[in-house]
Order: C-alpha cells, then sequence, then structure tokens
DNA sequence: ATAGGGTTAG
C-alpha cells in the first residue's frame, strides 16, 4: 500500500497542522496552561478509572466523570473548558454510560458561564438520534439556547434527518420547522435537501415533489441531486403510476434538470417494469439527444420493454440501431431479442440468432435456452426441446428449475406421462419442485389413463419430501380410487395423513 | 478509476 505523505493526510485543525496558532491575547498563557493541564489529568483520571475511548469496552460501574472533570480543574485553579465537556460526553457515550448524562447537561446548563459550541451539542444529539433515543435528541435540541448557545441550521438539520429516518417521527417534522423558527434558526436550500432526501428514502415521493415545488416557488435554485434523488425513489415506489412519472420527469426537465446516466437508467428502468416499453423508448431517445450514449444496459432494458409490448418493429429497429451505433450486444441483449422472436413464433430465426452468438464467442446460457425450450415447447416441437436440452448437457449449460418446469409442463402438455415421469424423478433426486398444477396435472392423466396404484406411489413419494399436492391431485386420487372398495379410505387417508 | 446496472419462467 502506498502512503500517502503526512502533510497531504494531515487535519489542519490538528495543532502540528494547525493554520493558525491558539490567540494568546484572550487568556493568558498560564491560564491556557493551566487547562491544558487540568485536561490531560481528566484524561489520565479517567484512563485510570477503566474507561477507554474504545466502544462496548466498559461493563463495570464507574465513579461519576463529572466530578473528576471539575476536580482536575479545581486542582489548576482554571475554569472547565467546552473541550473537557466535549471529552468527557465523548467517553461517555462510548461506554454506554448514559444514565450520567443528564446531570453533566444540569451542571453545563445552570454551573458554567461560557458558550458551548454548538458542535458539542451536535454529537450528542446525533447521539441520541442514532441510539433510538430520538425524543432525547429533540428534547436537547429544543435545550441548546439555555447552553448559551446559539442553533444554526446544522442542528436542525441534524434533527430533521433523524426524524426523517423512521416513519412514526415524520409527523413531528412540521412542529419543529415551526418551533425552529422561534429560535431564530433560519432555513436554508440545505434543509429542504435533508428533508427531500428524507422523504425519498422512505419512498415518500408525492410528498419531496411537493417540497421541490416548494423550493423553486422560494426561488431557490434547481439542485440537481435533489431531481436525481427524487427520480430514482420514483423508480422505486409503486403509489405513482408510470405516467404521473412521466409528467414528473417533463416537468422538471422543463425547469432545467439536465438528467445523467443514473437518472436514465432509473427511468427507463421502471418504465419497463411497468410495461410502457414506448415510453422507454422516448425516454432513450431522448438521452441520445443530451448527448449521452445509451449502452447495452439501456438498450437491453428498452428492447425488453418493447418485446413486452409486442411492438416488433420497433424492436428489429431498436436492435440494428445497436449494431450500428457499435454498442456490442451481449448475452441479456441477446437473449431478450431472442425471447422477442420466440414471442412472434419465429423459432428458426432464433436459432440463427444463437448460432450467430457462438460465432462471435457469446455463449447462450441457461436463459437462451429456456427461451428456446419454452418455445418449442408451445410450439409442441418435443423432438428438437429434446435436442436443446441434450445439447445444454454438452456445452456444460446446467439445466436449473426454470429448465426442468418448461421441460415437464412440455411433456405433459402433450400427454407424454412416461417420459414425464422420468423427467420428475430427476428433479426430485435434485430437489427441483414442479409448479403444482403440474404434478396436478400427472396425477390426472395418470388417472384417467387407469394407472392409479403409480399415481398413489407417486403421490406418496412427493407427499414425502413435504410437497403439497393441488386440490386436483386428491380430486382426481378420491375420484378414481372411489371405485375401487377400501382404497379410498385406507389409502388415500393414509396419504393426507402423512402431511 | 470501477462495478453494476439489464435477460427467461403460463
Amino acid at each position: 500500500m502506498v502512503r500517502q505523505p503526512l502533510s497531504k493526510r494531515a487535519n489542519k485543525y490538528l495543532r502540528k497542522f494547525r493554520k493558525w496558532p491558539h490567540s494568546p491575547y484572550k487568556t493568558p498563557w498560564h491560564h491556557n496552561f493551566g487547562q491544558q493541564q487540568a485536561m490531560q489529568k481528566l484524561k489520565q483520571a479517567t484512563l485510570e478509572m477503566g474507561f477507554s475511548q474504545e466502544p462496548q469496552t466498559a461493563n463495570l460501574p464507574h465513579p461519576f466523570l463529572l466530578s473528576t472533570l471539575i476536580d482536575s480543574f479545581k486542582a489548576y485553579s482554571c475554569d472547565p473548558t467546552p473541550k473537557a465537556y466535549y471529552f468527557v460526553i465523548k467517553t461517555l457515550t462510548n461506554t454506554s454510560q448514559l444514565q450520567d448524562i443528564p446531570a453533566l447537561l444540569d451542571h453545563l446548563e445552570h454551573l458554567e458561564k461560557f458558550e458551548t459550541p454548538e458542535s458539542v451539542l451536535v454529537y450528542l444529539i446525533r447521539f441520541y438520534g442514532l441510539s433510538d433515543k430520538v425524543q432525547d435528541a429533540v428534547d436537547l435540541f429544543f435545550r441548546i439556547p439555555r447552553f448559551r448557545c446559539t442553533p444554526t441550521v446544522c442542528s436542525l438539520n441534524l434533527v430533521l434527518s433523524l426524524l426523517c429516518r423512521k416513519r412514526e417521527y415524520l409527523k413531528m417534522v412540521p412542529d419543529i420547522l415551526l418551533k425552529s423558527q422561534h429560535m431564530n434558526i433560519r432555513i436554508e436550500e440545505s434543509t429542504f435537501r435533508v428533508l427531500i432526501k428524507a422523504l425519498c428514502r422512505i419512498k415518500r415521493v408525492g410528498y419531496a415533489i411537493k417540497m421541490l415545488n416548494c423550493m423553486i416557488e422560494d426561488g431557490y435554485g434547481l439542485d440537481e441531486t435533489i431531481c436525481s434523488s427524487i427520480i430514482s425513489s420514483l423508480c422505486e415506489q409503486d403509489d405513482l403510476t408510470s405516467g404521473e412519472a412521466m409528467i414528473i420527469w417533463r416537468d422538471m426537465r422543463k425547469v432545467g434538470f439536465c438528467p445523467g446516466v443514473r437518472d436514465y437508467t432509473n427511468m427507463i428502468r421502471f418504465l419497463v417494469k411497468e410495461g410502457k416499453g414506448m415510453d422507454a423508448l422516448d425516454v432513450l431517445n431522448q438521452q441520445k439527444q443530451d448527448g449521452i450514449k445509451p449502452d447495452v444496459v439501456h438498450y437491453t432494458m428498452v428492447l425488453s420493454g418493447l418485446v413486452a409490448e409486442g411492438e416488433y418493429v420497433k424492436l428489429d429497429q431498436l436492435f440494428d440501431e445497436i449494431l450500428v451505433f457499435g454498442v456490442v450486444p451481449d448475452v441479456y441483449t441477446y437473449n431478450v431479442y431472442i425471447n422477442g422472436l420466440c414471442k412472434q413464433n419465429n423459432i428458426d430465426e432464433a436459432f440463427k440468432i444463437v448460432a450467430s452468438m457462438e460465432e462471435l464467442e457469446c455463449k447462450p446460457n441457461v436463459v437462451t435456452c429456456n427461451t428456446l425450450l419454452g418455445a418449442l415447447c408451445l410450439a409442441g416441437d418435443l423432438r428438437k426441446a429434446r435436442e436443446v436440452m441434450k445439447e445444454m448437457g454438452w456445452k456444460g449449460v446446467g439445466l436449473n428449475l426454470h429448465s426442468y418446469r418448461i421441460m415437464l409442463d412440455g411433456l405433459v402438455g402433450k400427454g407424454e406421462i412416461g417420459e414425464a415421469c422420468f423427467l420428475l424423478e430427476e428433479m426430485l433426486e435434485k430437489c427441483l419442485f414442479p409448479r403444482s398444477s403440474s404434478f396436478d396435472n400427472i396425477i390426472f392423466q395418470m388417472c384417467q389413463k387407469g394407472l392409479i396404484a403409480e399415481a398413489i406411489e407417486l403421490t406418496k413419494k412427493i407427499v414425502a419430501k413435504s410437497f403439497v399436492p393441488g386440490a386436483r391431485t386428491w380430486e382426481a386420487l378420491l375420484l378414481k380410487s372411489g371405485f375401487k372398495q377400501g382404497f379410498s379410505e385406507t389409502t388415500v387417508f393414509g396419504l393426507l395423513g402423512q402431511n
């Protein structure tokens, strides 16, 4: 590992690299010296008492650190510094000695004279908020002025962001905003940013958008990161429809939002997921106009959206465009396109694409094969489907659950019960279960053919694997076995008993 | 600078 030179890593607030020396005129040097000595004493005493700065190491009860603080400073006859309080507060929080904090705060409030730095209180507010003591955090926020400290937007933003972490606290936000006005805290753009991002995080996009509009009305400049947050959460929620999302997208662009790649990706993904392939295509075209070159992923998503909408002409155009623009399609892209061809029942063309994939050294995968298998089974071409399955074997494309289910349904659909049972055995060995409707279908067909004993055997086997057959299985078994005396009670109810 | 983002299945 290459280390950076110390000077580059250095924090300029560390004494060694401090830009400005402590101002000598405020405190006489000896007073300052005394305070430093007292601080040393405090730190030393803290260590000796077994406090450690490492969190969660102290579990013994400790003497009250506040007295140590006071004693240390008394010994050098000087006043405790804010720094000393900060040190004690940090020690207490790091060692989970929270019970001592209220007394310390009371002392700080009533017996000290100095202006408490906001950062000290901010530290404690954040600590409370993050350790699920939100009410304590809020109380401390309101109490800030009593520590002779003028709260700024920093504290406000912190409290707001803490409240926004959980829905249950969200209702406190308006009250805090109102009261903060009485505390003379000026709301800033950053406050809006905190609130909007928090709303986005908890997927209240509607409110986030309203707030964005307020910001715009109040004359704040458009913040791109806020827009991006809104777009991103817009795309994750399901309260707003894709139509509403499109309107919001358009309005944002109207007021000058320039989406980035991420925004385009999110938007396209959302539209495709909502079945709006043509809208996704629109957005893709905007992206090109904005000079952001779509990559394979963008194209692949839009292609799949077009397949879903059955827009095959657009599909072909876009697939051609990919090649023209020099974007290299990958398995995902080909799979989507092949799926499109299969949906059009153009299986021959699909196989041609597979062949060209192999020429281009883009190896077909399970998804490719499953797509072909599905199309072949649907077309009733079991011969070819079997071939594809065999090929998967030698090409090292492992069959997955879906491959088996597709093939099983293909066989059952064609009434190939013997072969279906054979495949089912193979599945059960691998602990891959059929869809229950497929199993029901097999049993139903077996019963139709009078293979009742076999049907019961198979049901037993699958029930033993704690698979629950559907109603149709039981119905088929009961109806058929009812013809043979005693079968229904002894066998079928026996099966039921196993579960 | 890099990874991850995207595909099939009634």
